[in-house]
DNA sequence: AAAAAAC
């Protein structure tokens, strides 16, 4: 088997890489570091997870050894699609580059322009960025690039799913062409083709196995649930997080909670919150100090459950977490994949949840097949309170007495409405509304709720009411019938 | 249908 030692890196480098334990390369690393080297370009096939980013960092400070950076002309430029990518790689550098005096900055959206601009005017020789801060610091000319001797893209997929490719083209336009390209993408879309074909010189490629399949090392466990109806289903999945979570003990050292939605985000967060787990959310809205402060608690342990937006779902690299919880089905199936990869890392084992309803079933079903199998269905520990629950003040809307949830399918509509509606009925969406609204008002958690119940609740139910259409109360089974139909 | 990324 190919060693570091024999890909042509420099002692300085090898050394640093040994420092971290390693001494074999992915074969991404084994196949992208020579030519790298060499000064081809490389075209990367490769997913997160396969050892991709030390696959350019390490020839690139081997090559950067020599020579120096100049004021404003970065010798050498990394792009990547999301802040904490980007963050990522620097990282990457530092750890590598012990020792090597290279100098870098990290140029990133939601950050002040002054720090940056002040290490551009020193003169660095690695410049990591996101495009679109990139490109501002460009327009305010405090940046050339006419320097830059190798550019990396890396994710370039995801850029194109994001809509950076004009970004991109633009960037490259503004570079050298005599420059080295080392570019990276998951898959070889059209676009991402017509681009390699336009900015990259007989590169050498290497592609590492697909990873539409799944590790090993990950167990998958499929959680369905029918809600009673279909507007309880966020808080009923709510009730399932923490069923499974508390029933997983110890065993779930941490986890990820990983939703569709920003706001989903936020009030899953909240809710764990509020039900003692050790959560925070990290999406896109929230700002960058933030964002950074709860990935590094996350990181280091201090923070139990990450609750996240796809923000999250690619690339990250964060070793040891136990659980992956996909709070919302993902509607892209790859989406799952990159998810639940956040699991079962570095030969660990993990564990990934999904938590489906009726309504999830076609996503489910481009999930199995892009996988290739079946996710394997496990129980669902919770079951619906039937009486009164002794958490006072928690979760009243749990309190509500629930029907059993097995029922014949040919059930009328007007069946339900005896049953389905007591006087403290369920106020629908109503935690959901309250996040919501409160959350640029300092009003009073009770003073909220009071007003709320107020306007929303009734004897009365508005809207749907006590009425529920057949088609909510279908089953999974009956439901992926009704869709064949 | 949504997330991400520039002020």
């Amino acid at each position: 088997m190919i060693k570091f030692s024999e890909l042509g890196l420099s002692p300085k480098v090898l050394k640093a890489v040994e420092a971290a334990g390693y001494d074999t390369p992915t074969p991404i690393q084994a196949g992208a570091i020579p030519p790298a080297l060499d000064g081809r370009d490389v075209l990367g096939i490769a997913q997160t997870g396969t050892g991709k980013t030390a696959s350019f960092t390490l020839p690139m400070i081997t090559k950067l050894a020599r020579g120096r950076a100049r004021a404003r002309m970065p010798r050498s430029l990394v792009l990547a699609p999301t802040r904490e990518l980007a963050a990522q790689v620097a990282e990457n550098f530092d750890t590598y580059a012990e020792g090597s005096k290279l100098t870098k900055a990290l140029l990133i959206g939601g950050v002040s322009f002054k720090e940056q601009e002040q290490l551009i005017d020193r003169g660095v020789d690695v410049l990591i960025a996101t495009p679109g801060r990139l490109l501002d610091h460009f327009e305010r000319g405090k940046l050339l690039l006419t320097g830059v001797q190798i550019m990396v893209v890396d994710e370039a997929d995801r850029m194109l799913d994001m809509g950076f490719i004009p970004d991109i083209e633009r960037i490259f336009e503004l570079t050298p062409f005599t420059r080295q390209t080392l570019f990276f993408s998951a898959t070889m879309a059209p676009e991402i083709e017509r681009i390699t074909n336009k900015f990259l010189s007989n590169p050498e490629k290497i592609e590492v196995e697909r990873q539409n399949s799944t590790s090993d090392t990950i167990t998958q466990v499929l959680v369905k649930h029918t809600p009673k109806r279909r507007d309880m289903s966020a808080k009923d999945k709510r009730a399932i997080l923490r069923a499974i979570i508390e029933r997983d003990g110890d065993e779930c050292r941490n986890g990820i909670i990983f939703c569709n939605r920003k706001v989903e985000v936020d009030i899953v967060a909240k809710s764990m919150k509020k039900h003692g787990l050790d959560a925070a959310p990290i999406h896109g809205d929230l700002d960058q100090s933030q964002r950074m402060r709860t990935l590094d608690g996350f990181r280091d342990g201090t923070l139990r459950f990450l609750v996240a937006s796809d923000v999250a779902a690619r690339g990250l690299d964060i070793p040891n977490v136990s659980h992956v919880f996909n709070f919302d089905v993902p509607s892209h199936s790859e989406d799952y994949v990159h998810r639940i990869g956040r699991t079962g890392r570095a030969g660990k084992t993990g564990i990934a949840y999904t938590i489906a309803v009726p309504s999830d079933e076609k996503y489910l079903d481009g999930i199995e097949r892009l996988i290739g199998k079946p996710i394997p269905e496990g129980e669902n520990p919770w079951t619906p309170p039937g009486r009164k629950s002794d958490t006072p003040a928690a979760e009243e809307e749990e309190r509500v007495p629930r029907k059993s949830r097995s029922r014949s399918r040919s059930r009328k509509a007007s069946e339900e409405t005896s049953e389905a509606a007591p006087a403290e009925a369920e106020a629908p969406r109503e935690e959901a509304r309250r996040d919501e609204s409160r959350r640029d008002e300092p009003r009073r958690e009770r003073g909220g709720r009071g007003r709320g119940r107020g306007l929303d609740r009734g004897p009365k139910v508005v809207g749907l009411g006590d009425h529920v259409p057949g088609f909510i109360e279908m089953s999974f089974e009956e439901r992926r019938e009704a869709e064949r139909a």
